[in-house]
DNA sequence: ACTGTTATATATCGATACTATATATATCGT
DNA sequence: ACGATATATATAGTATCGATATATAACAGT
């Protein structure tokens, strides 16, 4: 799924700057299932408007640079509903964290500890911004995606919280310490 | 992590050629977190040639193509070493699949359950593939990544098997059929 | 036996996406 | 007052991937 398709689908979210559209994916709804990032999403923004998929608007600030405001169109959300028509290529999960687990044998043990909390500490952080809002105004598909992103984090926290063993060692456990 | 130093990770499971390193990230022990294609392989066996990272030694074929078999050498693993005791990236989850789910509004219904059929048969499909061999003779940190994979998989077949409502409505749900 | 598909091999180019950098001003914390 | 972060735009250089190319074996279907 391209960047420009993203775009789209952000949009349909409500009019958004360039800048907005980052934050939906690095901070917000998006965050937990793609990215995208301002050197592929300003040049998206820029083919989308030539082909008339998106309109611009510039808003003055006081004391800041302008911003440009974004909106869907009606071809763009055609078009957005024709790239919804196709088949999803599979997920792909990058996780450094993970490859090095995996290669554990070649880390320092406080290092690799150090990796393991900080990891454990960012699926906390995630889940906990998830967490709140409450969600039961949101519509059924919204609470779905948030549910399945809760679902993931948890179980991986909760993984981690009963196996840090397997990783770290027997004297590195809960509370032995 | 660059395609250089997850090469040379590839390669402390053991001499490979680049067809093989792309197999492991394919389908093998690194497929549930990170890959790498044929585009990437290929130029970082090179330069990791060229820095002495790896040696290569060609194996003829009957009817075949000549293979490359590629070993990480000690200057190898020493690299690989420094680049693990770097603060690892987040993860970066990408999903089509999802982005699809939250902007379900814009999909056609028979569509819609159609994506979530497949979606929800691949993690089966990768749940299947990690319950076999049994890990009992693997070691612990290796025992430790691949059950992670397995609590990601289960946990979101789980949530998708119960919450096919919220997405698809009511009469699509479990055995009403 | 023949044909199409898939697997096993190597490799590269064009397209896409990201990181780093640039510019500008406000806000926040020390 | 100063450094860090946030809010804004944008692009160049770099990294990665998908498509394509070449070659032969094995497999499945007819």
């Amino acid at each position: 799924m391209d960047v420009k398709t993203l775009c789209l689908g952000a949009l349909t979210l409500g009019d958004a700057s360039g800048y907005e559209i980052k934050k939906m994916f690095e901070d917000g709804p998006f965050s937990h299932f793609h990215q995208a990032s301002f050197g592929s999403i300003y040049p998206a923004l820029g083919k989308l408007g030539e082909a008339g998929l998106v309109s611009m608007r510039e808003q003055s600030q006081d004391g800041r640079p302008d911003k440009k405001m974004y909106s869907i169109t009606e071809s763009g959300e055609v078009a957005l509903r024709r790239k919804l028509g196709k088949t999803p290529a599979d997920d792909r999960i990058r996780s450094e964290a993970l490859v090095m687990f995996f290669l554990a044998e070649y880390m320092q043990p406080e290092r690799l500890e150090k990796v393991f909390d900080g990891y454990l500490k960012s699926y906390h952080d995630k889940l906990n911004c998830m967490c709140e809002p409450d969600d039961s105004t949101l519509p059924p598909h919204r609470q779905f995606t948030r549910g399945l992103g809760r679902a993931f984090y948890q179980a991986a926290i909760d993984f981690m919280e009963e196996n840090r063993h397997l990783l770290l060692g027997e004297e590195h456990s809960g509370d032995a310490k």
